[in-house]
DNA sequence: CTTTCGTCCTGACTGC
DNA sequence: TGCAGTCAGGACGAAA
């Protein structure tokens, strides 16, 4: 699934690849990802240089060289991938990027839960996908004075909260589990009571966990890979994510208890120890 | 306003 | 071995 760190892997791939790099072939086999492409999408990116590639939140962000940006979001299964010559086109092979030193790029999607629209450079903060986030994680407007007054009167769980991007962007379904064990809080805990001596506590441990994963290029959860066709590492780091029976790392400090549990909330696996967790 | 729930989609996995 | 059923989940819109 790409979360934060796998989207900030995805976005330095592309980078090396592609800027400074000139579009010379656009082409779009599948015009229904979860929105429609904007009209003219491949024409309009046809000729253009690359200037920046960066994430904001989830999303990747292409800045062509006329003011327009490419938005686009890998969804559940999306994966930016170069290609070699002639390679045989994949079902799911969404859309094909070919820039003038031959570099082929693919955006495939099974489970086109992804997209990919355009919006002038300048208009991003007010544009529809945007205006309602919340701060990045990683950037200097996520504080634990943020967060707690984010989270004062709700009665949600902190795990729900903390999947819902108005709150805080980037975290997905692995990240907030990994981050509220690293916390010791428990993903049942009411948003609400998470004040602010709980924020002080549990916003470095969602930068640290964040940055951890970046560090070694993700993870590969089934088939999230980089562009380079490297696998993600953050896997074989997780403490609870996908752990369900499996004794709390952290069992020694509580006489030996502690063994991984999977509940659901909001129709999703959490993974925590109840030892632990509170 | 907040919160919850259904929906989109396909591939991997489970159990008979 | 094969096949039906279940699960995975990011984001959004509708419903409560």
């Amino acid at each position: 699934m790409p979360e934060l760190p796998e989207v900030e892997t995805v976005c330095r791939g592309l980078s090396h690849l592609l800027v400074g790099r000139k579009l010379v072939r656009v082409e779009v086999r599948r015009k229904n990802l979860r929105i429609p492409f904007p009209i003219n999408f491949a024409q309009k990116l046809q000729g253009r240089r690359i200037d920046n590639i960066y994430r904001r939140a989830k999303y990747i962000i292409i800045n062509l060289d006329d003011g327009q940006a490419v938005i686009a979001h890998l969804g559940m299964s999306g994966r930016m991938t170069t290609v070699n010559p002639g390679q045989p086109i994949d079902t799911h092979d969404h859309v094909i990027f070919q820039a003038d030193d031959g570099t082929e790029v693919r955006f495939n999607d099974p489970r086109r839960f992804g997209l990919m629209t355009l919006s002038p450079q300048d208009e991003l903060d007010s544009h529809k996908l945007f205006k309602d986030q919340g701060p990045d994680p990683l950037g200097n407007a996520f504080t634990p004075h943020v967060l707690a007054a984010a989270l004062k009167g709700r009665t949600s769980a902190i795990k729900t909260a903390l999947l819902d991007q108005r709150i805080v962007v980037g975290l997905g379904n692995i990240y907030v589990c990994e981050a509220l064990f690293r916390a010791g809080l428990s993903p049942k805990r009411k948003s609400g009571t998470v004040n602010l001596a709980r924020t002080q506590i549990l916003v470095p441990h969602i930068r640290d966990v964040l940055v951890e994963a970046i560090k070694v290029g993700g993870s590969s959860l089934r088939d999230h890979i980089q562009p380079n066709g490297e696998l993600g590492y953050f896997q074989h780091n997780w403490r609870v994510y996908g752990r369900e029976g499996e004794m709390c790392r952290n069992a020694a400090a509580h006489g030996g208890k502690g063994t991984i549990k999977r509940i659901v909330q909001a129709a999703r696996s959490t993974f925590y120890c109840p030892a632990c967790q509170k």
